[in-house]
RNA sequence: GAUUCCGUAGCUCAGCUGGUAGAGCAAUACACUUUUAAUGUAUGGGUCCUGGGUUCGAGUCCCAGCGGGAUCACCA
């Protein structure tokens, strides 16, 4: 049985009071809408008022002040508030004052959602309403809403509780409509990157999310099982090796927002699932994906912003291409003052403990370079830099560089200090990636829990032909995150990862 | 996974060295025909996250658990 508060019950009673008086708390009917709030504050006026005197408007009660016989009401929808002036003697015109006194004034609650009939009008204080004729109840409301109050711009009592605002998002974008602001944001942005690839040529496609060999990036998968196959199948990490393998067709441009999954701690820069666009490009290289990447995210920040200057806390991001561009090896040369290019594994397990990093003996050197940047450098890195030219033991699927040995054409691109994009040319010598997948087994010999499997099939994809190609991978979640400045990925996901709710007597178990 | 802070009415919060649980908003009732955090008067509403312990007595102190945040580790 469920628990009701006082509330909530004299909610379900004032339900049973309408439909006594014939009232359908759920009407099926369509309510038609001819203004939304938005049009109605920005466009009426006294001289227009003739485009304004048959408005139909739909949206939420979100708060009332009854002043006898009339009442404000404020109403909701999807593009803001606004007022609504009810006259007992308007919206009843006979002797029976009972849908004023009882329908209107008893038995709605903030939270309902109703339509209204009437026209605009300007009060004396000067807010732009509507002078409500009639209304219909669309939908009851039986939980009472959390009410937050505004006045010249402050809120009071809004609820802050994370908790509530990342289990019930619901709620959350009723009472907070700046959260709607910042996924409509986020929708924005991914239409426009997506405008600017179909734009250039590039074909949209999707491709497996049960994969069983979890490829393409180093990291820990969701496992799960295929009963009429009974295999083992794999959320995937990554869709990177399936793209190439579209290459490989002869597709020259895929791209996909791929939907990935990680089996890793959560923070404030991670949920298990998450969004990563990736392109690749034939006959490009990653020369051409900077500049390629620069050009795009200086038009996103400007869909967004109508600037390149992007606050992000107290700093501003300047996305005006081009970005700058500095080899890793100068990054941690200018952040420590020590020349790691030519150390091998043991020199830089040495430099790692004078900089007080913490090693384990499965890091290979690719690793350790990884981690004194990720340490001394990565921070320091606040508007958008390219960090080019990795060792090649951490890039298993990059190709070589084309004059610098050891090295391989990547580039990972951090902004505010997080990385955001990683790209590289790609590895399209089916014997090389033969050998980089064969060191990736030893790594994993060694204990490394994140080295990768071989895909065989990839390798025989390879082997029929790759045309050398430019790839990339974009955190559009973080990406989101910088453009929207929020300083959690919970505040760009609609509904971000969270510990079920235990309820009484429910004991949640599902069969695989 | 580790450390740390938090959990009191529908919401925002107070509650001191342990002594009958508080406010504002919301709700209920009444008044009020241009208010806007409307106002005035009155009323109801609590598993103080859960379970143990100490104590004559626990919202408060101790232990364990549950949930959330922050930091760290892993990672994007």
């Amino acid at each position: 049985m469920q628990h009701l508060s006082e509330q909530e019950i004299i909610r379900r009673e004032k339900r049973q009071e309408l439909e006594k008086l014939g009232i359908d708390p759920y009407p099926a009917d369509a309510f038609p809408v001819t203004h939304t709030a938005a049009e109605i504050k920005k466009n009426f006026s006294e001289e227009h008022k003739a485009h304004f005197a048959d408005i139909s408007f739909a949206g939420r009660i979100m708060g009332i002040r009854d002043m006898g016989k009339a009442s404000f009401g404020v109403l909701q929808d999807h593009s803001g508030r606004i007022q609504i002036y009810v006259k007992r003697d308007d919206i009843c015109t006979g002797e029976d004052k009972t849908l004023y006194n009882t329908v209107w004034k008893k038995l709605l609650d903030i939270g309902d959602i109703i339509g209204v009939k009437g026209y605009g009008f300007i009060t004396k204080t000067g807010e732009t309403s509507i002078h409500v004729t009639s209304f219909t109840l669309l939908s009851k409301s039986l939980k009472p809403l959390p009410v937050v109050k505004e006045a010249e711009g402050q809120s009071f009592d809004a609820v802050t509780d994370p908790e509530f605002k990342y289990r019930q998002r619901y709620a959350d974008m009723i009472i907070n409509p700046q959260v709607r602001d910042t996924f409509a944001k986020r929708t924005l942005m991914i239409n426009t990157i997506r405008d600017f690839l179909n734009e250039h040529g590039a074909l949209e496609v999707d491709t497996p999310v049960l994969q069983s060999i979890p490829g393409g990036a180093a990291a820990r998968p969701f496992i799960t099982h295929h009963n009429a196959l009974d295999i083992p199948l794999y959320l995937r990490i990554a869709n990177e090796l399936y793209l190439k393998r579209l290459i490989v067709g002869g597709f020259d441009w895929v791209y996909e927002f791929s939907r990935n999954f990680r089996n890793e701690g959560m923070d404030r820069t991670h949920n298990p699932e998450f969004t990563i666009l990736e392109f690749y490009v034939a006959y490009k290289d990653y020369f051409w994906m900077m500049n390629t990447t620069e050009n795009l995210l200086e038009q996103v920040a400007i869909a967004l912003h109508n600037t390149t200057d992007v606050p992000a806390g107290d700093k501003v991001l300047n996305f005006k291409a081009p970005f700058k561009r500095v080899s890793i090896y100068d990054a941690v040369k200018d952040h420590t003052g020590i020349d790691i290019s030519e150390m091998d594994e043991a020199a830089l397990r040495d430099t790692c403990k004078k900089l007080h990093i913490e090693t384990t003996p499965g890091m290979g050197r690719g690793k350790l370079v990884d981690s004194i940047f990720g340490e001394k450098c990565e921070k320091h890195y606040i508007q958008p830099t390219f960090i080019i030219d990795y060792p090649v033991e951490m890039s298993p699927l990059t190709k070589k560089h084309r004059s610098k040995p050891g090295l391989v054409e990547r580039f990972e691109l951090m902004i505010n200090g997080k990385e955001i994009a990683n790209a590289y040319s790609e590895l399209n010598d089916p014997v090389d990636q033969r050998e980089r997948f064969e060191e990736q087994v030893k790594l994993m010999e060694r204990g490394d829990e994140e080295a990768m499997f071989i895909d065989h099939d990839f390798l025989r994809a390879l082997e029929y032909g790759m045309p050398p190609t430019a790839g990339i991978g974009i955190g559009i979640d973080r990406l989101c995150m910088l453009l929207t400045n929020q300083p959690s990925i919970q505040d760009v996901l609609f509904f971000p990862q969270m510990r079920p709710e235990k309820r009484e007597g429910e004991d949640l178990k599902f069969e695989i």
